[in-house]
DNA sequence: AACGGAGGTGAGAGCGCTCTCCGATCATCG
DNA sequence: CGATGATCGGAGAGCGCTCTCACCTCCGTT
């Protein structure tokens, strides 16, 4: 439609205003130091000329580029599906916008996939990064911290083969998430307290399986039975659970889509939930835990609020080091809490 | 950690292969007109430096950016944590790999953002968009044809305000899918069939009901109630349904996760489905269709290829564009077929 | 009344890259 | 064996911006 516009410069507006374009430069960036009549002058230019600044010009000389990436590692399906990663990025999306920083989203599929992520951060494209490493063997981290970019982590990155220092992450708190759940259960008179774990090569399930233990000290090891997140594998693990310990009286999900399985297997078997079984999940994820029958008492994690943390975190770091590294002690990782969500099913 | 290090140029690169930054450019960019041996050592040199071009130098000469704005707007979270979107998101994110470029995303939420995302785009830092323009009197459509970005629509977009000239989508077969639909559970001898609309305020809402129309061209108008594409809406429309007309025999629901919330009051009214109810929705998304209760019959449509294929479109757009305005078509809008896919509840 | 010192403003040098000339180089043909 | 293209490589001019200086007002001081 429209023929490329020729945009005007700063060039064109200094010109306009009748002033040099570095008077300009200030005007556009703050206007520090240029008297108010200048100001007023520049400012009505810039507006008749509908100028916008061109961003790559002044990267090119700043070295900043007001843009952070957000890295998905995503090797299931499952991970991006659901509604966890949505809301995250919706909070890191606000907070970025908040800063004028853009979001520059990088999804990842399988092993080359990492070297060119790991490329193009190396390359300097972006300010920071944020990043959501969901497996405990996964290189990424790694490959990031090698590439010098700073950067943050959605959930807590499994450092078994790395560098824990200077590593930055947002995380809930899984563990004592779990504790509450179990001991909400421990509340209700409950004794044989089965867990079904999630995927267990993310930290996330495993430290929700330790906090499981801190309650239960010395659970029956045939309590514990492996999941993987997913609701068909909740009934698998649910029907194992039957078939070894039909009397138990109680189940904590790793997370509600798993609670989701279990419950349907549950039902299935004819036991009533929550009376002869009750069932703890896990995530709070509105369209599941309210729809399940009956509807699921879970631990609730703020998403959105992990991710505007996780961009807010970022974005303090980089500051920090715009301004020579400057005093004030670097970020250092937040924990957040959960709350326990009372509903019907325990 | 690593202090920013000190990134190496086209100069050294060139001083270290004993060549002429030009030459260097040459081959980063394809190699074509520069002998074997030459490019042998420039790459040499690059391999060793560790060269990565500065996309900023890069872009302010060519006005290339090689990146792509997805614009989603999104006043409901709904929309936004529904597995639609990320599947999408990740076709785009695939196909933009594939050809080099970024994926710069923009949420939006409100009408300030309006403004926002229109100035970014109108800013000239980015090659083209993808928008997903959900509602009817979005504005946003109008503001990005007037910045004069190249862009693909996700979803037809509401053009009742607007040119349409020029104007390229890639949607599902909305319309022909919910034929199918209405005209299977016609197959199925059912002849009280009952619609649950979606958000008639967007325009796979329309079509969907457009097509049930089609087929049922007098139907009874009671037969018909808005609904808003969420389990809960669907719960309520379907209460009025039971209501108003108990002798229904089906139910085709605008998307899964209507149905869903169909099922449970149709369950919690005595009614048996399929025997009594015959129940079709709209999407797969296989986490819900494949859990309800009977398993749900429902409307394939390739999602992740919706979003590859509009990736494409605006790519191929852009070649188009730089080659001069060269011939070949402009690349028009496409409707996606869609796939009744058959499970037990209808 | 002259002078030092702020505080404003402008000139100019790049940031790292691409791309257009042009000159150099080689093979080929008369 | 020399002229003639065709091809390859290099020099250099910017792309639009920021930022350092140097300059130039204009004020307050002595």
């Amino acid at each position: 439609m429209t023929d490329t516009a020729p945009r005007p410069t700063l060039e064109a507006v200094a010109a306009r205003a009748g002033v040099s374009r570095a008077t300009v430069s200030r005007v556009v960036n703050g206007g520090d130091g240029v008297r108010e009549p200048l100001v007023e002058r520049v400012r009505k230019a810039v507006e008749e000329l509908g100028y916008v600044p061109n961003q790559a010009a002044r990267s090119l000389v700043t070295r900043r580029h007001d843009a952070v990436a957000v890295v998905v590692a995503e090797p299931e399906t499952r991970v991006f599906a659901d509604p966890f990663f949505a809301l995250q990025l919706r909070g890191i999306s606000k907070e970025l916008t908040a800063y004028d920083n853009q979001l520059v989203l990088l999804l990842t599929e399988g092993r080359d996939d990492h070297a060119r992520v790991g490329r193009y951060l190396a390359g300097g494209h972006v300010d920071g990064a944020l990043v959501f490493s969901l497996h405990l063997d996964d290189p990424l981290p790694g490959l990031i911290q090698h590439a010098g970019v700073p950067t943050v982590f959605g959930g807590r990155p499994d450092w078994s083969g790395g560098d824990r220092r200077g590593v930055v992450y947002v995380d809930s708190d899984n563990r004592g998430g779990a504790r509450d759940a179990v001991r909400h259960l421990v509340g209700l008179g409950r004794t044989r307290i089965a867990h079904i774990t999630g995927a267990l090569d993310q930290t996330s399930a495993v430290d929700r399986l330790d906090g499981y233990r801190d309650v239960m000290v010395d659970a029956d090891p045939r309590l514990i039975v492996e999941g993987d997140f997913t609701p068909a594998g909740g009934e698998r693990a649910m029907r194992e659970l039957l078939e070894r310990c039909p009397d138990l009286d109680a189940v904590f999900a790793a997370n509600d889509l798993t609670a989701a399985g279990a419950l349907r297997v549950l039902r299935e078997s004819g036991r009533r939930v929550p009376q002869d079984v009750a069932v703890v999940g896990f995530d709070d994820m509105l369209p599941v835990a309210e729809q399940t029958e009956p509807s699921l008492t879970t631990v609730r994690q703020d998403i959105e609020e992990m991710g505007r943390l996780m961009a807010r975190l970022l974005l303090r770091g980089l500051d920090r080091r715009a301004a020579e590294q400057g005093v004030g002690a670097a970020p250092s990782s937040v924990v957040l809490p959960t709350t326990l969500v009372r509903r019907a099913s325990a």
